[in-house]
Parts: C-alpha cells; structure tokens; sequence
DNA sequence: CTTTAATGTATCGCATGACTATATATAGTC
DNA sequence: GACTATATATAGTCATGCGATACATTAAAG
C-alpha cells in the first residue's frame, strides 16, 4: 500500500539487499520476502529488479552464491562475503551521514510537520 | 569532499530544491549555491543537473518563473507555488518515512558504529 | 483430476534522471 | 588581453528500477 516512490528508492536498494544477507545466507525469494517483512510491507522488490541486482553484487565479488538443485525447486544461494560486509558498514555509514543532511534541510520545513513514531 | 553517491541522492534532488525555494525565490545559480551552503558543501549540484530539473518542476506547474532581463546578465527567478508548497510538505513527510524504514532495517547492522551528530 | 496459485530464477525493453561535456554571453579581475 | 566568476541551456551517455514475459516445479482448491 504506502509503497515508496521507486525513485527514492533507488541507490538504497543494494544496502537493503546487503543488510538482510547480513542476518545469514539467503535465496532470492526469501530474501524479497524478508526484505518485504522486515520493512514492514513497505519495500517490495520485484524480481526482475532482484535478480539482475544480485548478479551485480556477484560480478562485483561483493556476495558469493551456490546453486542447491538437490530439490526440484533449483534454488541459488547468496551469501556476503568479506568486502561485501565491509561495503555494508561503508554504504551504512554513508546513508546514515546522507539522512541527517536531508533532515537539516528540512528542518525548517518539517517543523510545522508531526515526527515519525 | 564528502560528495554523496550520485544514485543516492536520486529521488531526492527534487525534495531538495524544493525546500530551497520554500525560504524565498531564487534563480538557478543562486539556488546552486544556497543549496551548496546549506548543506554544509555536501551537497552540490551540478548546472546541467539543476537547469532540467527546474525545467521539470515548472512543467510539473510547481513552481512558476519570471525572467529578469534588467541587467546584463539575465536570470530566471524561480518561485513556488501552492502546488509547490504542497508537494514540498508531501515528499519530505515522504521521505522521513522513508528514512525511517531504512533506519529500522540497518538498526542490526549498525549498532556497533557510532551514531552521527 | 484439473485448474489455479505459489514458488523460484531469469531476461528484455522502457523510462527516468543524474552526470559530463559543451555552448553561449556578460562582468569583473589581473 | 586573458582569465575567472556569473548565468542559463542542451546533447549524449550511463545506471538502474520497473513491467512484461518466459519457464519449471509444487501445493492447494475446485
């Protein structure tokens, strides 16, 4: 319902991905399901925004993956790697420094306007 | 220095022009620098990024322009309008959801950094 | 038993928009 | 005269989120 603009979203998207394959590894389905129940049925990615989003993380050696064809359900498994739990603490740190300039700026603006819970 | 990631600030530039010119009319360079200096200079924005996205949010009837030819050097005035304003109130209660929602997603991750000012 | 929904991964084409580079012109400084 | 700052604008490039589509398996519903 109260789904984000996809604009604003973007650049955040890979930090959402990276922070919940913090929690352990994950399938691309689960971790949209994850996503989607962690931010409370706010952020829901779809899958052909996933997976090529995946594939990135891969090619950049930020996740590693294996494939489990022991069902028949062929499941691929990704899991953080050593630079991509730094890249997670970097991004973190970044989007954390980048939120407090908006909220600066829209202090004036926002005063008039009830805080979030 | 501490510029932020081009795809970050994405889906935010228009939030952050728009509560630039909540404090008065300004004209693109003037608006480039306020902004700039509002910001601390985290924040800036390019000409060939600003000049479009004025263009956009004229066409988009929230904010409405008066060309100043009175000097040498011509500068097109812009303003808010209630559209504008609207908008404005709309996209930062928006974005501090937003903010929000990341918050509570990265709370795992970042735990262990220090909290910004 | 047949149909439908859910699970699971993947790719293609489209639209948006931020960036760099470039163009143009005036005004002030060295 | 040359260079920098002021001031606006557009063109081309690139990254990426989205919807549509494809395909296969499994579970649930009728």
């Amino acid at each position: 319902m109260a789904k984000f603009n996809p604009e604003l979203m973007r650049g955040s998207l890979d930090l959402m991905v990276l922070s919940i394959l913090a929690s352990g590894p994950k399938y691309g389905y689960l971790l949209q399901q994850e996503l989607h129940s962690a931010s409370r049925g706010l952020v829901d990615i779809q899958a052909g925004t996933l997976y090529p989003l995946l594939h990135r993380l891969e090619s950049d050696k930020l996740i590693r993956c294996k494939w489990d064809n022991s069902t028949g359900r062929r499941r691929k498994w990704y899991e953080l790697n050593e630079a991509g739990r730094k890249r997670l603490t970097v991004q973190a740190r970044e989007w954390h420094e980048y939120a407090e300039c908006i909220r600066n700026l829209l202090a004036p603006v926002t005063d008039a306007i009830p805080r979030p819970a």
